[in-house]
DNA sequence: TCAAAATATAAGTAGTTGCTAATTTAGTGC
DNA sequence: GCACTAAATTAGCAACTACTTATATTTTGA
């Protein structure tokens, strides 16, 4: 019927909004840190490299567009991947960029 | 040995500086119409829908990238996805953003 | 050679993004 | 209550993005 990859512009939209979440390299590598564990804010930005107040602004970006969710456990705030769908686009990812 | 999904710092801005290409609504819409076929620059503008001037310079964006590859016959230019990598992540957003 | 069609480029500008630095909020334990 | 730690928020600014409008380039065909 047709051989466009996405047809509708109602899912190009939101495809386009997810895939802007992770464009950032600073997020994309917080997501990346992020696989399959659960960290404080502490924990993520050590792993990362940047500023406290430069990572909770990303965690703020990714928590509002739904993809990160978080808990809260005395003190410190644990995120993790929250959205099933971007969980498989970061895994994608690492197929297309990262093999032979 | 890791739990990451990209683990290199390179392979974190390969990705990024490519999933910012397709970020945007036109570019990934540009992609769809794209996939597959080949088409002139006046029948992207016809698909897609914006002024040419837009579109050309949404189509120097993704070809300065290396995501397209152009042919010229007579006075038109015929745009086509030139890379793979970026054809299989288009796919894969038809994956997560359009099933049940 | 001239007009028309197809595409590209350039200049200007509004809107957005991303950072830094400073401040604020919330929770813990003394 | 006070000092301390963790995290979030705010303000300000520099850089970047995306669009519009106008113009230039290339090719065609009469």
């Amino acid at each position: 019927m047709t051989n466009k990859l996405i047809d509708k512009d109602e899912h190009i939209m939101e495809a386009s909004l997810a895939i802007k979440a992770i464009a950032h390299p600073l997020r994309l590598k917080i997501l990346c840190v992020l696989a399959g564990d659960e960290l404080s804010v502490q924990e993520i930005v050590d792993s990362v490299g940047t500023t406290q107040s430069n990572i909770s602004q990303h965690l703020a970006i990714l928590r509002d567009k739904g993809v990160l969710a978080t808990r809260k456990d005395a003190n410190r705030v644990f995120y993790r991947i929250g959205d099933p769908r971007t969980l498989k686009l970061v895994g994608m990812m690492r197929d297309v960029f990262c093999s032979t």
